[in-house]
DNA sequence: TGCATCTGCCTAAGGCATTTAGGCAAATGT
DNA sequence: ACATTTGCCTAAATGCCTTAGGCAGATGCA
């Protein structure tokens, strides 16, 4: 029998393919091991156990993500930055249902500060510099960022804004639109 | 042996509770037996399956939730019946995670329309009468509440606004001012 | 009160996922 | 060509989900 060839990095990839096709939570290393045509026991090698897996995907999301923004912000400035931002988000999500999925698991610290999450979060301060706020403002406006993306998002993605009009897609636009008024106009507050 | 007095509802209860102390996805047929000294077998008489009692632990989350939050913008308008509202979303998160996390289970069609996240979602239109809004921003406003506050409240549940300054009560606060100031000055967009 | 029925909880058993321990064989280097 | 490493295997324990069928406590009726 020849060897499958795997390794941590070909499980973590298969790993997000299979849960953008069967949904993140129905990722396990038994389907894992289907899919290599090759016995549970062996992953066992590769992955210290379904939590690790579970983490892997969810790091490799993560990062997806933040290259996809990183590419989507360079050279853009203001509103221009605002929305490709947020585009790369509300896309990805669309695209990868299963590997959003995973970006959400939760991370203990360390691992979490050693994601490229960290980067995300330098990317929605970077954005705001075309808004000129200064802390402790900068701070709340990059918690209602995060909040407003990832909000609409997962309400998005679990079916909450189909099957009604308008479409899914003027909300967003319009949302975005909301935001950058409301960043440029931050100070003028009751 | 006396009997346990087993009824869907005290499961569900129950469940709810459990969910509360150890996180929702670790809520399980096993457990819940265990929690009322019961053979597993014994809950498939009071429930389908575990399918089923989570989804009763979802429609319990979701009218308690409505009913506080009705409570909460009886007899108010404007930025207080939004605040009102808004809080009620985030201290149950925090008072209740476990049923929270249970309130974000994706529901068939159906069991959605017949549930209390229909009363929430008038609640939210409701609010907005105070606004002045009319259609389709209202439904983009609705589109926009929702995701900031399901957005802020499970980024904070997660643990992201943590450890780290301002406390995330003042962004909260800031971030409701920033709403009332957007919904109010909705038209004036470019 | 005594009996029949219903209902609540039981035991038994099959299926699938996780995880560890230990073994054989294919790949690799000398 | 041989020794070592590495990759994948079988075997087995544990836990959760679920169904089938049985006994006894609770309930209703004569």
């Amino acid at each position: 029998m020849p060897r499958a060839g795997l390794t941590p990095e070909r499980l973590t990839q298969a790993g997000a393919e299979l849960a953008d096709e069967i949904g993140f939570d129905q990722v396990t290393v038994s389907a894992l091991a289907r899919q290599f045509g090759v016995q549970v026991a062996s992953l066992y090698s590769h992955v210290r156990n379904s939590q690790d897996l579970k983490t892997r995907i969810a790091l490799l999301a993560l990062a997806e993500m933040a290259d996809r923004a990183a590419d989507a912000v360079a050279g853009r400035a203001g509103k221009d930055a605002l929305t490709a931002f947020a585009d790369v988000y509300r896309d990805y999500a669309r695209e990868h249902p299963g590997r959003y999925a995973a970006a959400q698991l939760p991370l203990d610290p360390q691992t979490a500060a050693a994601s490229a999450g960290v980067r995300h979060a330098q990317m929605t301060r970077a954005i705001l510099r075309g808004y000129d706020l200064s802390e402790p403002d900068q701070t709340h406006a990059v918690r209602l960022l995060g909040s407003v993306f990832h909000g609409y998002v997962s309400l998005e993605a679990s079916g909450g804004f189909s099957h009604s009009a308008p479409d899914s897609s003027e909300s967003w636009a319009r949302v975005l639109d909301s935001l950058d008024t409301l960043l440029r106009n931050w100070e003028a507050q009751p």
